[in-house]
DNA sequence: TTAATTTTGGTATTTATTACTATAAATATA
DNA sequence: TATATTTATAGTAATAAATACCAAAATTAA
């Protein structure tokens, strides 16, 4: 069934000029560290060719019997301790000659990449190294060249972020549980660059949104007047969720 | 290299657990009729097993040296004539299962489905009548059981197209070139559900937008006073295709 | 003790949305 | 032909939202 990669295929068997496919998941995994407001991609640093010693996005090739969203989680969890996670599909990225693997001549097994968005509370999460390779979080915009199209992935991913988080609670997956409301503009300002609104409107405009819930404490983040601490409320968040809204 | 798929793999040997894939693209192609307010889909009739005899989307599987924009271009080139189509990457699906040719024991080759979303425009496209089987228009709201897991598929682009189409001018590549705002208005009630909004305002707030210029041909359609013909004005929507805003 | 900083509540102005009205220009019909 | 009906288009008043500010409160920094 299988043609001989060294073969030039029979032209006239239409099921002999089928590709044959390993399939990998790379995961465009998302934190923010508030403290710098900083947005950080987890990175590892292969340790085999091809791409020996290049930074890549964390991945796998998907095992037998083994689901896309499977062998996601499965290389996520073997790299950072996270828990509620937020995971979706980002894209497929299967052009011929996107890995050095395959045959130049076009002939034998390429490799297809379904690539996943993932967002991680960077506070509450902790990586967890590797005996043989290290890995790393990099800030999103002092990225090294990457292995593969990693790069191309990884903007595909920034820009979903991006877009997202104008028009879905994104944020709330990122923020730790709770959080002030300077935090929440914070992390707009850094990931949707600097003077998009006024911070007093964007707090009233959020709040009038009605999915955010004050827990009563007072925090005191260096200077000022001691800022309540808010946590996302899902439950008052449902009904909106199929309403089209904006969030800034 | 490839593991004998009557055998079972070495569990300790990782390369020799890999999923063997073929990797399919599958179309939703969607298009509009508006002198009956339809939202169509196409459809062809499965003249094979699995699944012989079942409506299916059209898809084909991809090639040696095709990419999967190339293979869903290239379905979609065999099976209708339409120029200016949308096409953008829907979703893959992959899980172990999907496809009756897999092996129920989970070795052996696995069917990975790379989705592709499309519109076209109803009037100018032409169905390439095929020999050996049939290709036709189906009501979107009217679809029979359809073969594989291609109901999920089409519901997955059919939500896409909801979405998108609020924040998006997704309208303009599937409705006629020139239309009347009225059509726009029909277009965005049909797919969207009946009483979304106002017309008299629906109007000001779409030509305040800034993209649709009037070409000053006026047109009768049955009753009334006879209408303007608009058309997308893409260089005028430039500017804002990175901005937040909402169609509706 | 004073200055600086940050949160929070608020207001006035501008802009947008909404519900509605009126007129224009065609077709349908009596 | 005269009149009703239909649809397009412009416009308006009332309401709601966005924006640009302001000021008090409660803290830290000097």
């Amino acid at each position: 069934m299988k043609t001989n990669s060294k073969l030039k295929p029979n032209a006239n068997s239409k099921s002999e000029s089928l590709a044959d496919f390993k399939v990998g998941v790379d995961n465009v995994i998302f934190s923010v560290d508030i403290t710098y407001n900083r947005v950080l991609v987890l990175l590892r640093k292969r340790n085999n060719d091809p791409f020996k010693n290049y930074w890549s996005l964390p991945g796998t090739l998907v095992r037998q019997g083994e689901s896309l969203t499977d062998a996601a989680y499965r290389t996520l969890a073997e790299k950072i301790q996270a828990d509620n996670l937020y995971l979706e599909q980002l894209y497929s990225f299967g052009n011929p000659g996107r890995d050095p693997r395959e045959n130049p001549d076009s002939y034998g097994i390429r490799y297809l990449s379904v690539s996943y968005f993932a967002l991680v509370r960077y506070e509450e999460s902790k990586i967890i190294n590797q005996t043989d390779y290290s890995i790393a979080w990099y800030r999103v915009n002092d990225i090294p060249k990457l292995a593969f199209d990693h790069d191309k992935i990884l903007d595909y991913g920034w820009n979903r972020l991006k877009n997202k988080l104008q028009y879905s609670p994104l944020a709330f997956d990122v923020l730790p549980t709770e959080f002030t409301l300077n935090e929440v503009y914070k992390l707009y300002c850094t990931i949707l660059g600097e003077n998009f609104s006024d911070y007093s409107n964007f707090r009233s405009r959020l709040l009038k949104l009605g999915f955010l819930s004050d827990t009563g404490v007072k925090v005191s983040r260096g200077a000022g007047r001691p800022a309540s601490l808010y946590k996302f409320d899902s439950e008052a968040f449902a009904p909106l969720k199929d309403k089209p809204l904006l969030f800034i």
